[in-house]
RNA sequence: GUGGCUGUAGCUCAGUUGGUUAGAGUAGCGGUUUGUGGUACCGCUGGUCGUGGGUUCGAGCCCCAUCAGCCACCCCA
């Protein structure tokens, strides 16, 4: 036999292991989730883990490529490189790269929906509604609440431009956090909103800068948006009419400042239309509400955990161009996306997870020694003919790991058999937590009970 | 990509001004005791002190480098 060497247990940056109770916990997020959405008519799809590199790159931006995992080619990877005699030293890693990968991980779930889409769209009824749950991986240098695997949860209605699906996702987003026990308040804005102030500011051609600022505002505050805004060469005067309709509470307010704005006239009715379909005390319009994403043309959202500043629990929008890039018709979409990870901290924190997720079978048989196995197995497997979740103990004889197994698996009953229990057939019933025990009971006696 | 902090047993951590063979708790394994029990006690396994170099008679401890992890920024979920 060779020698083994061995390795010390650890995990790749970033990624993280689940125990039993956490998959319960996460599973428990993931059918609120799912249960809710499928009440609205959407259905789940799946998509690879891996894509093409040509589907991924160029839609996050300079920055997002970088964060790419990328997949080494398999077999004599080096091989075209060779193919053109070049030297590897003198080739930059940019070059070398398109060389020796073709394949990557997925950075998010959206670009694979749009690639979907387009690919499938004969065998798709729209307007389509999908939701996809899944891990997405990206090369980003982790921190708390931040990893390089995690998962996704978006929901997106593709090929309708009808508002009600705004208004749909809205009641959704409120069902979902409500069921969670989450207090949330649901932001709202409008992109034409955004587009009609940069207008009323007169640097229409600067709105992609004045909304990443105009997002960071929850950060730096209203000084700091000052001082970002100056960066950008505006005139006082600009600077001083987007702060000052920074601090605008309400739609009405806008009516009169945008009286002449197109744009901005059509994202006022589009909100409104919204709010009037969907009245909830924690849904609010937010003018400072931007998301950094650019793609979004239409009603933005962002869920935000009221008791403390965790950050968002979801956000999404309308976007129009989506499938555009995958060479397919101009369809429209709208969307919103949970942030299970966060969600899920949260419901940790709060401790609102409910108490029966992490239950296990009902009942544990123990049997006391070797020679009783069988015996006890054969009624273990009669209860599970019953349809009772049961488990037979086949571990360490000691008490303690008995129990110590009972208590991690939250099984309510244990049952002990002996010489006497294999004679008499007759047996008694502890419930783990009360200690209680009821005595002289039967294996059918067992199965009423617990049926 | 930039900055800060931390690396000692599977896990949580001690480890004196730099001085013999690096410790504890916990987990794991084994045992003693108790026929209705979750207690107690005993023993065992497990470490290239992240890695490499330097200073020194002597380094877990001091210095340098490097790697990894965490935290913050950029960005994002």
């Amino acid at each position: 036999m060779s020698e083994v060497r061995k390795i010390k247990p650890s995990l790749s940056k970033g990624t993280r292991d689940f125990l039993p109770s956490e998959v319960a916990k996460r599973n428990y997020i993931f059918n609120t989730i799912k249960s809710v959405l499928r009440k609205y008519g959407f259905e789940e799809i799946e998509t690879p883990a891996i894509e093409k590199l040509e589907t991924l790159t160029g839609k996050y931006g300079e920055e997002g490529d970088k964060l790419l995992f990328k997949i080494l080619n398999s077999g004599d990877y080096l091989s075209e490189i060779r193919s053109k005699k070049t030297e590897i030293a003198s080739l930059t890693s940019q070059e070398i790269t398109p060389m020796i990968s073709e394949k990557g991980l997925r950075y998010d779930l959206t670009v694979p929906l749009a690639r979907y889409v387009v690919q499938h769209q004969d065998d798709l009824a729209f307007p389509f509604k999908r939701f996809h749950i899944g891990p997405v991986w990206r090369a980003d240098r982790p921190q708390k609440g931040r990893y390089q695997e995690f998962y996704q949860c978006d929901a997106d209605v593709i090929g309708s431009n009808s508002l009600l699906n705004e208004v749909e996702l809205t009641k959704i987003y409120l069902e979902v956090y409500e069921k969670l026990g989450i207090q949330v308040s649901l932001r709202m804005n409008s992109r034409k909103i955004l587009e009609a102030l940069a207008e009323y500011a007169s640097c229409k051609e600067l709105l992609t800068e004045i909304t990443v600022v105009i997002d960071k505002l929850d950060k730096i505050g209203i000084e700091g948006v000052k001082n970002e805004l100056s960066k950008l060469n505006l005139s006082a005067e600009q600077q001083q009419k987007i702060s000052s309709l920074l601090q605008t509470k309400s739609l009405e307010e806008l009516t009169a400042v945008f009286e002449n704005i197109e744009i901005g006239k059509k994202g006022i009715e589009e909100l409104n239309f919204v709010f009037k379909n969907t009245t909830a005390q924690n849904l609010v319009f937010d003018i400072t509400l931007a998301r950094g994403l650019n793609y979004y043309t239409g009603v933005i959202w962002e869920v935000v955990f009221s008791q403390s500043t965790i950050g968002s629990l979801g956000g999404g929008g309308r976007y129009d161009n989506l499938t555009e890039m995958f060479g397919g018709q101009n369809m429209s979409g709208v969307g919103i996306s949970f942030g299970i990870e966060r969600i899920y901290d949260v419901l940790e924190e709060l401790q609102l997870f409910p108490e029966n997720i992490t239950q296990g079978v009902k009942v544990l048989f123990v049997p006391r020694e070797e020679s009783v196995e069988e015996f006890t197995f054969q009624q273990v497997q009669m209860l599970r003919d019953a349809g009772i979740p049961a488990e037979i103990f086949l571990g360490n004889v000691k008490k303690q790991k008995q129990f110590n197994y009972v208590e991690q698996k939250h099984i309510a009953y244990i049952v002990e058999i002996g010489g006497n229990e294999v004679e008499s057939g007759r047996f008694r019933l502890r419930n783990s937590q009360t200690r209680d025990t009821e005595q002289d009971l039967t294996i059918s006696d067992i199965i009423s009970r617990l049926s």
